[in-house]
DNA sequence: ATTACTTTGTGTAAAACTTACACACTGTTT
DNA sequence: AAACAGTGTGTAAGTTTTACACAAAGTAAT
């Protein structure tokens, strides 16, 4: 047994020390990657947005007959000469013209019979935007925001891609502030727990909350207030990037 | 613009409602899927074990000319017929003689040029196996044992597929008791906290730490001691897989 | 302009957890 | 019998988490 795709075709070399090796020639795996090998790649992007106090996912009706009246993520195959996170963000581009946001992957999922065309290997990613200062240019095939609690029964294996991304995103909201980038630049701290609220389907306490955002010390006020609300205005606040990119290294994650 | 994978050929059908729509052929899919868009597809396995108080990964010599020189993980091309976990099960079967293992999935790699035979995207899973428990049978390109600490220039980008394992490692050794894996059925608490000195790459209190997985409680005295120590014996314990399986749900990880 | 209404903003005491730290015990070696 | 090496145990101080209530600020209705 050999390795690194292995052939029978070898080629004998001198090492370091003088004694001969038998090695594999590059000729020989080029031939074994191209050929039989292979398998269609994508990748499936699923996209978390917040309005209206629920945090939505952005999906796409598929146009598979199969599939035609589900809804599906936004995916594409992954072009021969690309990588795959480049991948990944052309096709949020091309779906939504979207260009500056946060991209992580998540898991590759691979069932050989995920899709009707045959064997494609898809590689998910997850992400997260302000729908507020995305309004979607493009709504091809009904492109357009949905509930989170309100996803189900999506096309191919799309539903446990979702699942896995969303405990994903729940986790990493944990570990990093990332939901900030799903607020307005200025926002009081009811819109903040709001969030988080929303993103872990759990209530917190009020008075807590804001004591651990505020011992975090990366809230700048503003010294602004909220308005057109019908009560008592809140104090609106920025986010301050470069503070937590200075203290990302000691960083360990928000406990709710 | 369209999804799912896209063509311009299309089929009319009467949707629920009575009105028609168009949707794309299943053939016209499987040709777009068969033909140009795809890749070949590896698995790649970072196998880590624990062996007189070090951690260990497993690495074997590669013979491709390019790295004559150099370590690899153990890999393969995924079969076209076949799941990716499958795979990742069928080569570390191959490599170590042995089934039965944690496996998870980590990330995929796709760099373009990461394989000097062409596009080759890799899956990277991890593992963790008892050194003890699991001798090497076949030892085919000097397959064997690395201390985690001396892992370096690695072939191709498996060295920064192994740090991404390792990190991993070290984040799911505290969410969760992966590591009773590592050690004989029955172990001293010194032997655990060696273990998890060794991963995690620091010193921890001993009092502190044996008071914390006590308090866990899911170690089982089995009123025996260690033989052979020049000084006085430690208890033994087991870990109580069952009861950690019924207090998983609630369980959210140890904090070192 | 007064009142009712809604949500903001704030502090504290109790409980839980984390950390740092020292000494007697048990078996082995000399 | 003495030296050695590592086990086993408790506690006090500090920190973090939790639960909880009331006055203040603005809006809306009268």
């Amino acid at each position: 047994m050999s390795n690194n795709f292995y052939e029978t075709e070898y080629e004998t070399i001198l090492t370091n020390n003088g004694s001969s090796k038998h090695v594999k020639t590059l000729k020989i795996i080029q031939s074994e990657v191209q050929s039989i090998n292979r398998v269609a790649l994508s990748v499936d992007c699923v996209i978390f947005g917040f309005d209206e106090n629920k945090l939505k996912v952005l999906l796409i009706r598929s146009d598979l007959k199969k599939y035609q009246s589900k809804w599906s993520l936004l995916g594409d195959l992954v072009n021969p000469e690309e990588d795959i996170e480049e991948a990944a963000y052309r096709i949020l581009l091309d779906r939504t013209g979207m260009d500056d946001l946060y991209l992580e992957q998540v898991h590759a999922f691979g069932h050989i019979n995920r899709h009707p065309g045959g064997r494609v290997v898809t590689i998910a990613y997850y992400s997260l935007i302000n729908v507020q200062h995305h309004k979607l240019k493009k709504l091809d095939n009904e492109l357009h925001w949905h509930d989170v609690a309100e996803v189900k029964d999506l096309a191919f294996d799309h539903q446990e891609i979702f699942e896995t991304c969303y405990k994903r995103l729940q986790k990493r909201v944990q570990e990093h502030p990332l939901g900030f980038s799903l607020l307005p630049n200025k926002f009081s701290l009811r819109e903040l727990q709001n969030l988080y609220e929303a993103i872990l389907g759990i209530k917190l306490d009020r008075r807590n909350f804001r004591k651990k955002f505020f011992a975090m010390d990366f809230l700048v006020d503003v010294g602004e207030i909220e308005t057109n609300v019908p009560h008592r205005p809140g104090k609106l606040y920025q986010f301050d990037y470069d503070k937590y990119e200075r203290m990302k290294k000691k960083w360990s994650g928000i406990d709710f």
